[in-house]
DNA sequence: TAACAATGTTGTCAATGGAAACATCCTGCA
DNA sequence: TGCAGGATGTTTCCATTGACAACATTGTTA
């Protein structure tokens, strides 16, 4: 080898795909989608301009790895929670929320890429479906909670969609995770509370 | 004049600010953010490139201005939906929840700007101050609904949360205005009955 | 009527994504 | 064990972009 040899690195990266989503994610977070690019990961990761076209498409392809990893991440917050030991059902629920909140606070610009992915037209399978098992968790929640006569007959599914959907606004509509100033941890338990006693005085 | 002039518009556009609101919401509509150039919407207007830093200090700026723009249509809409004569506050509150899908469905990709545009650190006063007034008619319907008894007392912000964020995720869990399968127009009245009611049991 | 402001245009630069061609290394098979 | 092919890099090039500077034209005001 010669001693005048200034490469710092071997030709073949190794795990240049791995690299490339991990240095992704990082400029995601710090920097938003829109000033993402490719040029500067491979600077960052010390490859050339092009080789991310070796391991994705296109840079849409690169996003919507890092998507779909996002969903695998919550899916597995989700089910952690779910599966956390609570005696009371309410209590289980709140855990479940709690959990969703707080990867999307963690994980802002990820959880925004992650929704944008999903509602692309022609987004990949492996992506729909990675969404999928994430959002699964909660109507599987709530069919315990129909086993226990904690909550009415109907479709688990569409039960689930108003406390889902309202976590969902929820992080939408704060800023900061905060909602007019209280973080949104503060705010899950009486969310939860609210989708399951509803909003009308009991007489 | 010559009779060789070939200029088809006179060097002063007239209204240029707004036809480059206007082309820029075709061109998001049509084919996403990510795909909008001020190139590409001075040449549909039919002026040279680098017209549109006259009327707007960059493209966030553009964009700034075309998500504000869609807040005041929001408002616009839910505070008539709003003023609809309904005796039932229940019918009211359902009128202001599809005012809002509806809004949502219509305008897609205006939708996610504006929200993308109210968490972007630096927003501008004029668009917060547009966004505040657009979901303000959520809390001042809640409030009607206090004064009739039909809502638990509290803070009318705080318990329109509940709605506003089921009603916000909707429209972010959905793919093409539908949950699995159902249009979400079809979802609103349950959405609304379950917040009112929640999903325990009544005993 | 002239000065100034508003609103256009032209030209330039650096950065980007993507494509083509080439280079290097790794793996598998004869 | 050597070679072919595949995987994974690099280099070069092109078209397009956003933004900036300088200039041109028109409208308004004093």
């Amino acid at each position: 080898m010669s001693m005048l040899q200034t490469n710092s690195r071997p030709y073949h990266h190794g795990n240049l795909r791995q690299a490339l989503l991990q240095a992704a994610e990082t400029a995601l977070e710090a920097r938003g989608a829109t000033m993402l690019s490719l040029r500067e990961l491979s600077r960052e990761v010390g490859v050339s301009h092009t080789s991310p076209r070796r391991h994705f498409a296109d840079k849409q392809a690169l996003l919507d790895a890092l998507a779909q990893s996002g969903f695998q991440r919550l899916d597995a917050a989700l089910a952690a929670a779910a599966k956390a030991r609570a005696r009371n059902f309410s209590v289980r629920l709140t855990n479940l929320a709690q959990a969703y909140i707080e990867f999307a606070l963690k994980h802002p610009a990820l959880w925004v890429l992650m929704l944008e992915a999903k509602h692309r037209p022609g987004a990949p399978r492996e992506l729909l479906d990675a969404s999928d098992a994430a959002f699964s968790n909660a109507p599987a929640l709530i069919r315990t909670g129909q086993a226990e006569g904690e909550i009415v007959p109907g479709d688990p599914a569409r039960l689930s969609l108003t406390l889902g959907a309202a976590l969902q606004g929820l992080v939408s509509i704060s800023t900061e995770g905060k909602f007019k100033g209280v973080p949104l941890e503060a705010l899950v338990p009486g969310i939860v509370k609210h989708v399951l006693l509803g909003l009308r005085p009991r007489s």
